[in-house]
DNA sequence: TCTGGGGTCCTAGGACCC
DNA sequence: TCTGGGGTCCTAGGACCC
């Protein structure tokens, strides 16, 4: 065993991010209820804490709560995701500023390595947040812990009994014992609803139980996963920083349709265009992949409900787009049913494996084929990365698009389109 | 009428091999 | 009457995250 020096990190958390991304471009909303929809302006996915308060919960299906919401005067917003990613790289290019050791982990998340900050510290995460508002218009909350699990807890805290400060240290062992005694063992992170439930079964409530429950019986009931937590809590670290993110082993792409769809035509377009966006995501890491899964259902709420998947092994694994779309909808076609009203299609690649190491095929005829496709490919991404997502596409994906998704309350795209920019009057 | 999307990791159990 | 056992690989499914 090695002595090595104590670990500090710090999770950075933009506060309702979506939110707060529409509140920056209109500054109106500040104290006012807002909420961000899902696709399709099906449910809430982001709440101000004036919504909030309001007792909107998460996850609500908007049809469900379009009248309260009207009645307390909620602002509503359809997503806007190319606005919210890049707000986000905003937010992380800030925190770089700060330190290069850090994992974006999601979104509207992430991880610091503090270890080198320790004299000093509660100037210097203050400095953090003041730095990320002034430059991004975006209010994060910071917790500062030995562990990140630890860090998770200190960041929740931070927000619910420090709001106005916005960040909190949990370094101190004492301390921890303090606040992992009064906080509930479901808000770990890691400790989901069915976890909590065998927890609770057992008799352990708060985050202090867990902390002090028996390794052996962690183990056996909750695998590896739930004993790493366990020591986390305990102030070991057992999750190092990531800061660059592994390639992913898989890509998947689905949508819900704006309005029931019926034709296999309109389905292989949707699927098309599916194929052709996490094709672009696998190029982009270097990837081929050589099994691809398609999957359709129709709404889970709705009588003949009727859902089915199949897949495709390639021979050669492969980037091409066109290639993949014409895979995909051969297996559409097995499972294309006549007579259902879809609701959802979706394409998912995986067995991805790094490009350098492809196997070439023996027989093929054209050697020359694999040099022009991938030329091909290449200006395609750039060409599109430079002028907009599908400027150039394959004829598959069609133009027709009856199937896309409904945004009927989106703002514009203030930070990516000259359309979008916002206009000033003086 | 209207109910999100994209990931990771782990385990159990079956198939197969020697 | 007595009919092995350990290892590996793969997959499906379940749990979690944001």
């Amino acid at each position: 065993m090695s002595f090595t020096k104590p670990k500090l990190f710090a999770l950075v958390d933009c506060n309702n991010f979506y939110a707060s991304c529409e509140r920056v471009f209109n500054p109106r909303l500040n104290g006012k209820p807002i909420v961000v929809l899902s696709n399709n302006d099906g449910c809430v996915i982001a709440r101000s804490n004036e919504a909030k308060v309001l007792g909107i919960p998460m996850g609500a299906p908007y049809f469900e709560f379009a009248d309260m919401m009207k009645a307390n005067r909620v602002t509503v917003f359809s997503s806007n995701y190319t606005l919210y990613g890049e707000m986000s790289q905003r937010v992380m290019r800030t925190l770089e500023q700060f330190t290069p050791e850090l994992e974006i982990y999601s979104i509207d998340e992430a991880f610091l390595n503090l270890e080198n900050q320790i004299p000093k510290l509660s100037d210097y995460t203050h400095r953090i947040k003041q730095t990320v508002y002034q430059w991004t218009g975006i209010p994060i909350s910071i917790g500062v812990a030995p562990t990140k699990t630890l860090a998770k807890v200190a960041n929740k805290y931070a927000k619910k009994h420090v709001p106005k400060e916005g960040y909190f240290i949990l370094n101190d062992p004492s301390l921890q014992e303090t606040i992992l005694k009064n906080f509930s063992v479901e808000d770990v992170w890691g400790i989901g609803r069915q976890i909590t439930a065998l927890l609770y079964r057992n008799g352990i409530r708060t985050a202090w139980e867990l902390a002090c429950a028996d390794d052996h019986w962690i183990k056996k009931n909750l695998s590896i996963v739930g004993l790493r937590t366990v020591w986390e809590l305990r102030g070991i670290s057992c999750l190092p920083l990531e800061e660059s993110p592994p390639p992913k082993k898989s890509i998947v792409r689905s949508r819900s349709f704006g309005c029931e769809i019926f034709t296999e035509s309109d389905l292989a377009e949707a699927l098309s265009c599916h194929v052709a966006s996490a094709a672009e995501t696998l190029r982009s890491q270097g990837g081929l992949t050589s099994f691809i899964e398609v999957f359709l259902t129709t709404s889970r709420f709705k009588d003949s409900f009727y859902c089915n998947s199949t897949h495709i092994t390639l021979p050669i694994p492969s980037d091409y787009t066109p290639d993949l779309i014409t895979c995909a909808k051969k297996g559409l076609k097995k499972i294309y049913r006549n007579g259902f009203a879809y609701k959802k299609i979706g394409v998912m690649l995986s067995a991805i494996s790094p490009n350098q190491t492809v196997q070439q095929d023996l027989f093929e005829k054209d050697k020359g084929r694999n040099d022009k496709y991938q030329l091909l490919m290449e200006l395609m991404d750039k060409t599109n990365a430079k002028y907009g997502r599908e400027l150039l596409k394959s004829a598959a994906q069609g133009v027709s698009r009856s199937w896309a998704m409904t945004r009927s309350l989106s703002t514009q795209h203030f930070t990516t389109s000259w359309d979008g920019l916002l206009k000033v009057k003086i």
